[in-house]
DNA sequence: GCCGGGTTTAACAAATCCGTAACGCCGCGT
DNA sequence: ACGCGGCGTTACGGATTTGTTAAACCCGGC
């Protein structure tokens, strides 16, 4: 799970640096922008996965920076949380009319904060894939997230769990270690790759029981492929 | 996949507007009615695929709409979502005994809307449908609210049974703690996902004598699972 | 045969995840 | 007011997973 990136837009820095504070102890990576000018930049550089914006801003207001994210086709999906200073069902209204996915106001405790800011992003992936792969006598079932190899459930960890399923949503082609970390483990994480050997041996053993070990091929010098071809 | 027609019954005009604006950025087709006879208007015209009804209606309530809606065999099968200024449990279980497939309390916020739209067009039928769900030596009885295994009756607090209900409507299915509070727990609250453990746990306490307990697994570093099939 | 780079394997320590009990809070009925 | 039951939070301990390291191993090429 890579962690994920909040822009903030607000203008008082001590706020900014409060709220900064605190969803960085949460394990979040956090950008900020002081201006609407500033977010547009910021998003515009690399997309963030969620934008908190103040209601009141020096060159725009909140409610208009969140109407130009939503009309941007590239940016519409990036949930946006408003702040605002007063519970005003009036400005509430308007700020949901804009597009705002929820809202908050202050004062507010960063515990409240966190929670709609998970609550969000956990709406953010409705990939309800239902898909059942299968190849080579092994069976991997994603809603119940359960491998099977001859009738019999392989009992495989998190990592393995991702690997083989990476693996046979793509078969019959070699990928390397560095192509794995990227695909599997997810980006910016920093890893030895030597690593990649030792899932690909945990994976091996896990299946071997049911000879399915085959499947997982070393091609020397450039990395693992997954194939039900097996060379002599 | 064609837009889903959505029909929006609400007499005020800004919150009609609100809503709709959410909607349409979300994909969906929008048409509107202000009160009841517009609202059978427009569905005589052209089935929605899901109708919106305010509770407090001009010139009729929206509770007896959603009786008409599901009295009439052509328009039985279109999915009613209730929207209700007033949290009361009272007007809930009426709203649901009208026919409505849910419910939702004012102020929602747009993404919990969305949830609940997408949730009630997911499925054909609504959670609350199954009169008795059986599986693996366990029975719920939805209309008395009583849980037996084998044979015996098991107590379950409000939270738990709930809990088992939506396991025992979605099994063979791995749901996340974030989704499980979605589903279980509901949009508009935001707690630690590790009280869904704390949860499960007391389920699971309550099957023990009965060692239905086995059917609730948990899927490291993925959620929970309800499953007849265990895995050794 | 021997060497060198690449791969397998085992072992270990750190990090993570989960189960569990305990606590405080709140709402409700007595 | 009091007790009670349900709920959410927290903390601790155990179990599993994970990344690293290093030694054994394999497979050419010289």
């Amino acid at each position: 799970m890579t962690a994920k990136q909040i822009l903030i837009v607000e203008d008082e820095k001590p706020i900014r640096d409060m709220i900064a504070f605190g969803l960085r102890r949460a394990g979040f990576e956090v950008r900020e922008a002081e201006d609407c000018q500033g977010a547009r930049v910021e998003v515009a550089n690399r997309l963030p996965d969620l934008v908190l914006v103040d209601w009141m801003l020096p060159d725009m207001s909140g409610l208009e920076l969140t109407r130009l994210l939503k009309k941007d086709p590239a940016t519409r999906e990036v949930p946006v949380i408003m702040l605002t200073a007063r519970a005003e069902e009036e400005d509430k209204i308007r700020g949901l009319e804009g597009g705002a996915d929820d809202y908050i106001t202050k004062p507010f405790s960063p515990r409240e904060l966190l929670a709609r800011i998970k609550a969000v992003l956990r709406r953010g992936a409705p990939d309800e894939d239902e898909e059942v792969l299968v190849a080579g006598g092994l069976k991997l079932n994603s809603a119940s997230h359960r491998v099977t190899a001859a009738e019999e459930t392989v009992g495989l960890g998190p990592t393995e769990y991702r690997l083989l399923k990476f693996f046979m949503s793509h078969p019959d082609r070699v990928y390397s270690r560095g192509q794995l970390l990227d695909r599997v483990w997810g980006g910016n994480v920093y890893v030895e790759e030597r690593t990649v050997d030792v899932h690909i041996r945990r994976l091996r053993k896990a299946l071997e029981p049911s000879g399915c070990d085959r499947l997982i091929q070393t091609v020397r010098g450039a990395g693992y492929r997954f194939s039900e071809q097996v060379d002599a």
